[in-house]
DNA sequence: CGTATGACGAGCC
DNA sequence: AGGCTCGCCATAC
């Protein structure tokens, strides 16, 4: 529907948005992963912006995309943080005494 | 068109 | 281990 569709052309955007759709259940991506799938490894802050401003409505497992430390990124508001986390240990992702997600176990390995 | 910004990342102390 | 600085890149203004 291009009249619901903004009247930017957010094309990188919508690039995130189709990674981080494939990230299956019980998986984490981190946002140098989905830079780099997206051609542009340096562009992590890029795809951290494209989720805060991510359009409401879509059907986009946000939660499931963490930093390159395992971690849940602090956004303004804070709030978001422990939804997040929660959202994830319902998914059976488990996080260690300092809040960290072992990627080892848990990073999504990718569109293979 | 130049400046500022931001769910990052790697490096250094 | 934890905290600070600098580099990177697509947008916003």
């Amino acid at each position: 529907m291009a009249f619901l569709r903004p009247t930017i052309s957010t094309n990188f955007f919508e690039d995130v948005y189709r990674i981080v759709r494939m990230i299956p259940s019980g998986r984490v991506a981190t946002y140098g992963q989905i830079a780099t799938y997206l051609g542009n490894p340096r562009a992590a802050r890029t795809v951290g912006w494209a989720l805060h401003s991510m359009p409401g409505g879509e059907n986009i497992p946000w939660h499931r995309v963490i930093n390159s430390g395992g971690q849940i990124s602090p956004s303004p508001g804070g709030h978001r943080e422990a939804q997040q986390r929660a959202m994830l240990e319902d998914e059976g992702i488990i996080f260690d005494e300092t809040g960290r997600i072992d990627l080892r176990i848990y990073q999504w390995t990718g569109p293979l």
